[in-house]
DNA sequence: AGCACGCCGACT
DNA sequence: GTCGGCGTGCTC
């Protein structure tokens, strides 16, 4: 007897053993999807984690329903892969397995009631007899119909009373969802595929003038090409309605016919490589020199060094050897201009997977990635392209390897792209190349201390130097009367002679803790959200006060609530305030606005990028989103609005991330000949900010590494936040002390907490935050299974049953 | 995670 | 009296 261990797509500690019957003996193998009975009624999808033949003792095994595959979905170094992201980041291998299969993939049973074939007359209430009325003219229904019909939510009572009389059965259903996407296509039947064919067709059809020009229509297409005559094609071509084809389908003459077709499809226009500088091609050289002895290498290239046709000559380079690459970027923003570039050289080896892509689409990348397809050789994506059932890869490309974006953060898994993506390398016995202008911390202290190869690019494509960078010091401009609104006389006069020579400017506005909000001139009062601890944000566009932490949206108040006064204000500034006052500063000014307002939708990025790419609009307003890598030839001015707000974050990595954000943002100026930057700030001698102006990625690294090593941080230590969360505020705080007392008796390293993090309450649970810092010299797994251990004694504590508790490893 | 079971207060 | 609230326990 054969038993299987399964992982249920769920967030349950263990994989589960099911019985796998006779006849399915030799079919199943590890990587199969299998539907299981789960529970008292509910089929889940599940995945074969292996097979064995111990019984288990404890309990009997139930058998597994039925087998969805014919070959594994899911490959073992796939399996190897999530076991890794599961002991690592301390969450289960369903919560992986979850993240990593498209939902189409997954199927989950849903219970649909049917009227049984033999029920005699029998005495209904009101509530029975409604539903054998609804069956009596529909043979089936949901359990969802039955709640709307009866309009109550509790509608199991009356089925089992249904059931029991032996009126109505439930069947548990599952059903493939992914359905491969059909094109109609039409043929001549082969009698008329002749030239005489032609004549005698038009002879047939010299009544039904429509009929005769699809006809002619058809045989030009055919000339032109053998391809198939798609029925849609057809249509156009000939200029007749689809009703003209089904005529002539109905009078034998055409037939039509389906086949599948890939929903994901780029042009093949294949083009030459493109040509490297003597820089590009040196670095190039160095890189894969490096990999002869190192499996990652770092590529430190400046802003417009053009890092981009240096991967691209690498993954060139190792496609040549049959096996394919992964290139990830941090966010799908930058996938529409990087799939652009990647198919003028790969063509239709290029396969896109994200998130914003549909369930059937993914479906598709997955099986061709799975089948190693000739369309899979290149596979561009997010951090979860990282899960996809690759055979034998060879390179992975981590571009902007330092976006905190590449750590997942909310549900779980939350792992770290760059960090897993290393970890599948080794796995394939693949090459990992990481790439920025402003590597991480952590990568750079990699490469310093030889566990990764470095490789710099320091100069900029076609020697255009580095943007001069100029400070504007706001306390002086402010004393001096020098501002208009948020823009100081130096900035203005900037823009106006940028706008005056026809070049294009980007504006930079952090919105972390800057958003607008509403304040009462009387009273001082600010509109708090009611279930969470922040203030609501004023949207001009829709007039309203929003909170950005749980949705909450009232129409915008006329009077404060507090104590009745008209006078109110609008107080700190988001990209909106910007985007108003440079209207009325520059009103001739195009101006567009990108943003987490402005970006929703399929094509909202998109939209906006390319209205600036083809200079629809002249200044460009946005926040860090704009900062990630987008290319704009005509920018010659970038202005950052507030440098501070980004310095004085409560986190040991603001000082990097401001750098990071600020170079950034500045290497967007001036790519095709020198650009200029302005950055407005209280600070300007801030350390970061001065080296920001000298381009000293080197002098930011040694300081902060210094910083990190003094205050116990990354990479010197690692890090494990856990998030404690209820309800009730006694509980949550008793519970969290709880916890990191124990944490604190049983490790010997620094725990810091409980502490309330800068939103203390979101949608109205209460939160506490425990840090604990794991020195170098202790071993990882050994204080993450104490940690465990420790959460397990937490939960079978009764009285903190409600309270919630999540794992962050490496937290960003 | 979902879901059933069971115990409680709030209504027809 | 039922309906629906949520705390508790379990799923191979």
């Amino acid at each position: 007897m054969h038993f299987a261990e399964i992982i249920l797509p769920l967030s349950l500690p263990k994989t589960f053993t099911y019985r796998i019957s006779e006849a399915d003996g030799f079919l199943i193998v590890a990587g199969m999807r299998v539907v299981v009975p789960f529970g008292r009624q509910k089929l889940y999808t599940g995945l074969v984690a292996n097979i064995h033949e111990n019984p288990p003792t404890l309990y009997e095994a139930r058998d597994i329903h039925q087998v969805l595959d014919e070959k594994p979905t899911v490959t073992e170094t796939q399996l190897a892969h999530w076991q890794w992201i599961a002991d690592y980041y301390m969450c289960s291998l369903g919560e992986v397995c979850r993240s990593a299969l498209p939902s189409a993939l997954l199927l989950e049973s849903e219970t649909s009631v049917s009227l049984h074939p033999d029920f005699g007359a029998a005495e209904l209430n009101d509530e029975e007899y409604m539903i054998a009325e609804a069956l009596q003219q529909q043979s089936m229904l949901k359990v969802q119909d039955i709640v709307n019909i009866l309009g109550k939510k509790t509608v199991l009572p009356v089925l089992r009373r249904l059931m029991a009389n032996g009126i109505v059965r439930l069947q548990e259903e599952v059903s493939e969802s992914y359905r491969p996407k059909l094109v109609r296509y039409v043929r001549l039947f082969p009698e008329f595929e002749s030239r005489d064919g032609l004549q005698e067709l038009l002879d047939i059809l010299k009544n039904a003038e429509k009929q005769k020009e699809a006809i002619l229509a058809y045989f030009q297409l055919r000339a032109q090409s053998r391809k198939p005559i798609a029925a849609s094609l057809l249509a156009e071509t000939a200029n007749v309605t689809p009703a003209a084809l089904k005529a002539l389908a109905d009078k034998g003459i055409f037939e039509f016919y389906h086949l599948q077709q890939d929903r994901v499809q780029f042009s093949d226009e294949d083009q030459d490589m493109p040509e490297l500088s003597a820089a590009q091609n040196h670095a190039l050289a160095e890189i894969r020199s490096g990999f002869e002895n190192k499996a990652v290498m770092l590529l430190h290239g400046v802003t417009a060094s053009g890092k981009t046709e240096v991967y691209i000559r690498l993954i060139e380079k190792f496609l040549e050897t049959g096996k394919p690459v992964l290139y990830l970027v941090p966010e799908i923003a930058l996938t529409t201009q990087l799939v652009g570039r990647l198919t003028r050289y790969f063509g239709n080896r290029v396969s896109v997977y994200h998130s914003k892509y549909s369930n059937n689409e993914r479906v598709e990348v997955w099986e061709n990635v799975l089948e190693a397809s000739e369309k899979a050789q290149v596979v561009i994506g997010a951090r979860s392209a990282l899960l996809l059932p690759f055979c034998d890869l060879s390179l992975i490309v981590v571009d902007e390897e330092h976006e905190p974006l590449f750590k997942q953060q909310d549900p779980a898994p939350r792992y770290h792209a760059r960090d897993a993506a290393i970890v599948l390398a080794k796995l394939h016995g693949a090459k990992v190349l990481l790439g920025s202008a402003t590597p991480a911390i952590e990568s750079y202290h990699n490469a310093q201390s030889g566990k990764y190869g470095l490789v710099t690019l320091s100069q900029r494509y076609a020697d255009v130097q580095l943007p001069e960078i100029e400070l504007v010091d706001l306390k002086d401009k402010h004393f001096r009367k020098r501002m208009t609104g948020h823009f100081s006389d130096t900035l203005t006069e900037y823009i106006s002679t940028a706008l005056q020579q026809g070049e294009q400017v980007i504006l930079f506005q952090n919105r972390r803790g800057f958003a607008p909000v509403l304040e009462c001139l009387t009273c001082g009062h600010v509109p708090q959200c009611t279930q969470c601890d922040v203030s609501l944000t004023f949207h001009k566009g829709k007039n309203q006060l929003r909170c950005h932490y749980c949705g909450f949206s009232v129409p915008m108040p006329t009077h404060c609530h507090h104590c009745h006064s008209v006078d109110l204000t609008t107080k700190g500034f988001g990209t909106e305030q910007v985007e108003l006052e440079l209207q009325q500063l520059f009103p001739q000014a195009r101006i567009g606005r990108m943003d987490q307002d402005t970006t929703r939708g399929k094509f909202g990025y998109e939209k906006i990028i390319d209205a600036f790419k083809n200079h629809e609009t002249d200044i460009l307003v946005g926040t860090q989103m704009l900062a990630k890598g987008l290319d704009f030839d005509n920018v010659s001015l970038v202005g950052i609005m507030n440098a501070d707000n980004m310095l004085y974050h409560p986190d040991f990595r603001a000082f990097e991330r401001s750098f990071q954000m600020m170079a950034q943002v500045s290497g967007r100026s001036g790519r095709s000949k020198r650009g200029r930057v302005i950055i407005q700030t209280y600070n300007p001698m801030h350390n970061t900010i001065q080296q920001v102006t000298r381009h000293d990625y080197e002098g930011m690294f040694a300081e902060q590494l210094y910083e990190r090593r003094n205050y116990r941080y990354p990479p010197f230590y690692k890090l494990i936040r856990l998030t404690v969360r209820d309800r009730d505020f006694e509980r949550l705080r008793d519970s969290a002390q709880w916890l990191a007392n124990v944490l604190v008796q049983n490790l010997s390293m620094p725990v810091l907490g409980p502490e309330a993090p800068p939103v203390a309450r979101i949608r109205n649970q209460y939160i506490r935050e425990i840090l604990i810092k794991i020195p170098a010299e202790a071993s990882l797994q050994v204080t993450k299974k104490t940690v465990r251990k420790i959460l397990d004694s937490f939960e079978a504590v009764a009285q903190f049953r409600s309270v919630k508790v999540t794992v962050n490893v490496d937290v960003y």
